[in-house]
DNA sequence: TATTGTTATACTCTATAACTATA
DNA sequence: TATAGTTATAGAGTATAACAATA
């Protein structure tokens, strides 16, 4: 059967992220996590006591996703949420949420280090900086 | 504000494959096509008669999902499927798909040459074989 | 028994619009 | 006026389970 997908890095793209993104949520599972809310705790951990709205424009999650995201973080005691502004949320790690956070983080460091393992080494260090120039500015 | 996202090849992959993705469905939508329909078009040029199930497994579409996806071209008037088995459904173009297969394909093109000029140069030969090596077995 | 197509269903992820309260 | 957080909702995209018909 000819595959006529075969050449289109634009398609490639999009299979070789789902099967990574599967392997990074399945293994994230075992620690309650889904990958988004994985990404959101590093850049908490990273930056604490930035707001809900802060940390979603770095991840561009929307603002309306945040708060869902965030209440369910709140809830599984990873984190909590003061107020900082009157209107503004600032979030931090809770104990328990720092050793999960380091946890996930191996787990994602694992995930990265396959990931990379995969790709034949004279392709490897070029990956990264392609990939951030396909997001880096606006795709018009 | 830190980004410990800054230097995950996944996440890159992931932030990449979103923009891309995005990027290439709004320009099919010019066409009343979604992205998906679109490959499965470009699979049914190259191997008119193929099966749905044929199809299905080539693009990692579930057998469930081929379904409404293919009554929907079907209903665009866009192929046509005729019992190639008794329980096998072959799906080929209609001329009107032909057409608008081929003005799918050119919008892929000019999408992926995009997507490759927005790669430094000294990485773009780099990019398809390491996404390929990417998903060309299973994740684990 | 295995495969094809189908139906129904559900879950994730993301997007939009409208509201409130604060700045 | 602009921003932060919230609520409700909708749309892709994808996944599973079960079924009838056929190989």
């Amino acid at each position: 059967m000819r595959d006529p997908m075969k050449t289109l890095p634009g398609y490639a793209l999009r299979r070789a992220s789902a099967a990574m993104s599967e392997q990074l949520s399945s293994r994230l599972e075992a620690l309650g996590l889904r990958t988004v809310e994985a990404t959101v705790l590093f850049v908490i951990r990273d930056n604490p006591g930035a707001t809900q709205s802060a940390i979603g424009r770095l991840l561009s999650i929307q603002r309306a996703n945040m708060t869902p995201l965030a209440a369910r973080l709140e809830e599984a005691g990873l984190i909590e949420r003061r107020k900082s502004d009157g209107r503004s949320l600032g979030l931090m790690l809770s104990a328990h949420g720092e050793t999960v956070t380091e946890n996930a983080w191996r787990v994602a460091r694992g995930h990265e280090a396959d990931l990379l393992a995969r790709v034949p080494e004279a392709h490897r260090a070029h990956l990264l900086p392609a990939l951030r120039a396909l997001w880096a500015q606006d795709a018009g």
